[in-house]
DNA sequence: GATCATAATGAGAGTAAGTATCATTCGCAC
DNA sequence: GTGCGAATGATACTTACTCTCATTATGATC
């Protein structure tokens, strides 16, 4: 298990309630006692989780609520989906609850591991992104940048 | 409409059937009528084009065939699958088939457009992911670059 | 703390992208 | 031309996700 910046990125569960409550608010949708285990229960993941995840780790909730909630919380920029092809999509919390990074996808069993690039990189690739977005007359809001390959446990088959 | 490498980097027809032929038969696949149908549809759109994009423009071919052939083409290394997250699969073809490229992609309509970077910020992504990849114990295989926001036709609202 | 308007819940029905099935047809080797 | 295995395509099926709606919780106001 490699360790990366994972860790030490994530707010305290007290800032981040706080944080997400907030962030609710703003939305005028209220921090319910279902929404608060849901964040707790990708809080405890400490990586992007899938739906069958979530109702595993927090078997009192609700699927058709679960989905409904990941589904307010996106629209709150609390969390983000990803969407790299496997049967489910993958949630976690948005930056700068989290803060930027990008995704190991293993194409063979799916899972999904955050690492970090150094700025200056991120940097590059935000001004190229900008340039030929700015070409199109597309407005750029975030960039994904994920790497496809075989994790440690599915080997290099 | 953008003007972007996208048509310059699209080989002759004759030229992708061959090497869509060849690449059929390395893992056993016969080229046949309805392939090369659907080959050719993906051609003459340009982009990234979903299921129906595809039957719509090409009203012979039964869906099922062409969810089955598109992973036939995906399998043998012709085309790419893009799960941008809208109700539909991209499809477009894969490297060198199409030079290495990123897309725009709108998180109002879903829309898919190619954008071309230049070489020497491919090659600093490939280095920084090739360095945590291996800190990971990850195999890469390839890397996806995509920027969301929203596309000319959208507007920045 | 009680009341009330409104939002949230959750069980189940519904939707639709994509897959599996299988009898028929086609393509290639001989 | 014959024959065998692969490809086709209509259809049934699976399933991730959404919608519905009666019930319940929430937070503001008194």
């Amino acid at each position: 298990m490699t360790r990366s910046r994972n860790t030490d990125s994530r707010l305290s569960t007290s800032d981040l309630h706080a944080a997400v409550s907030l962030r609710l608010a703003h939305h005028d949708y209220r921090y319910t006692q279902g929404r608060r285990r849901l964040v707790e229960a990708i809080l405890a993941a400490g990586q992007p989780v899938t739906l069958p995840d979530i109702v595993v780790a927090a078997p009192g909730l609700a699927p058709s609520s679960v989905y409904r909630n990941l589904d307010v919380l996106e629209r709150s920029g609390v969390v983000n989906r990803i969407t790299a092809g496997g049967d489910h999509a993958y949630f976690e919390f948005a930056e700068p609850l989290l803060s930027h990074h990008h995704h190991l996808v293993c194409v063979d069993c799916g899972s999904i591991e955050d690492v970090y690039l150094d700025d200056e990189l991120e940097a590059s690739v935000d001004r190229s992104l900008a340039e030929v977005a700015g070409r199109a007359g597309f407005t750029p809001l975030r960039h994904s940048l994920d790497l496809h390959g075989r994790c440690a446990g599915c080997g290099s088959g």
